[in-house]
DNA sequence: AGCCAGGCAGAGA
DNA sequence: TCTCTGCATGGC
């Protein structure tokens, strides 16, 4: 048996919070390994450590250029630029102040329209765990450092258009196997074409998304966000609708429709970074996460 | 035991 | 256009 041969390469990361960026329920695979995570990216293991400034990437074989890594963690996008573009209000200072270096990552459009399809009325553990039984049935087995894993790749799509819907929902995902069944159907047949999504406007991607069984305005906006890019797109699940509701409009209700009219006016060109701020402060305040994994009280404090 | 969870779609008003 | 409800499953 041949011996897998680790790459290893560090990145300078200022202002992140590894832990609280993979552990805040905008991705769903990565779990703790010793002092770092590991999980898979593009059918590749891989493990990040983080120190101080800087994070460690490992993963096993040729790792070409490593822009399959960068792209998705966004290490060069700068945090105080992202912070400098928030209107100046209470709440996402309050926010910043306790969620600081948490990260946007730039996932691949299929697994994150996947895993939020699964994410309805579910507990983030809940939909992690029905992801980890979705990928050790129908993913492929990835190579991994001796003494790690077993690790399996996010199905793709032709891959799930195969099983059977009873399958699918033996992975306890329930209801939504009808929709990821036939949304597997809609992209492995070509009738919804991910990649061709990426040129369009965010209106009219968001159309496209919306357009699949299962997807609604939330889960548009998350992969909009997530795996798109589009820095406007705000996801309003239950949590921001709280956020908005308790710090934005005390005392009365407001209708959804006003909420999602504000929601695009105030938070600005990076919108969707303050959606995240504003969702992970939220649970963390109601102690359902960490502040920020356990690597979080090594981040540097420059003051302020 | 009953309520809630990173919602959506269809029905009825 | 709106509000209401059923939907599977699991945690608390």
């Amino acid at each position: 048996m041949k011996t897998a041969r680790l790459s290893v390469r560090t990145f300078p990361a200022p202002d992140y919070d590894l832990g609280a960026t993979l552990d805040c329920g905008q991705a769903f695979r990565w779990r703790r390994a010793g002092r770092g995570w590991e999980g898979v990216l593009r059918g590749r293991w891989v493990e990040v450590i983080q120190e101080g400034d800087l994070v460690t990437a490992a993963t096993v074989g040729p790792p070409g250029n490593w822009k399959w890594l960068t792209d998705y963690f966004q290490f060069s996008e700068n945090l105080a630029d992202v912070l400098a573009s928030f209107p100046p209000d209470e709440p996402l200072r309050q926010a910043a102040g306790a969620c600081r270096g948490l990260r946007l990552l730039r996932q691949e459009p299929w697994e994150c329209l996947a895993s939020f399809l699964l994410s309805s009325t579910k507990q983030i553990p809940q939909i992690r765990h029905i992801v980890a039984r979705l990928c050790e049935r129908f993913g492929e087995r990835v190579e991994t450092p001796p003494g790690r894993g077993p690790l399996w790749s996010f199905p793709t799509a032709p891959a799930l258009a195969r099983v059977d819907e009873a399958a699918l929902r033996a992975c306890g995902m329930g209801f939504r196997a009808r929709y990821l069944a036939a949304v597997s159907r809609a992209v492995a047949s070509g009738d919804a074409d991910l990649e061709a999504i990426r040129t369009l406007s965010m209106a009219e991607a968001r159309e496209r998304l919306m357009a699949l069984p299962g997807v609604g305005r939330k889960i548009a906006d998350c992969v909009l966000l997530f795996a798109y890019g589009f820095p406007r797109a705000f996801p309003i699940d239950t949590w921001v609708l709280r956020a908005l509701r308790e710090l934005y409009f005390p005392g009365r209700v407001p209708k959804a429709a006003e909420l999602i009219e504000f929601s695009e006016s105030h938070f600005g060109p990076r919108g969707g970074y303050a959606q995240q701020y504003l969702f992970h402060y939220m649970r963390v305040r109601a102690g359902r996460v960490a502040p920020g994994g356990s690597i979080v009280a090594t981040l540097p404090r420059d003051g302020n």
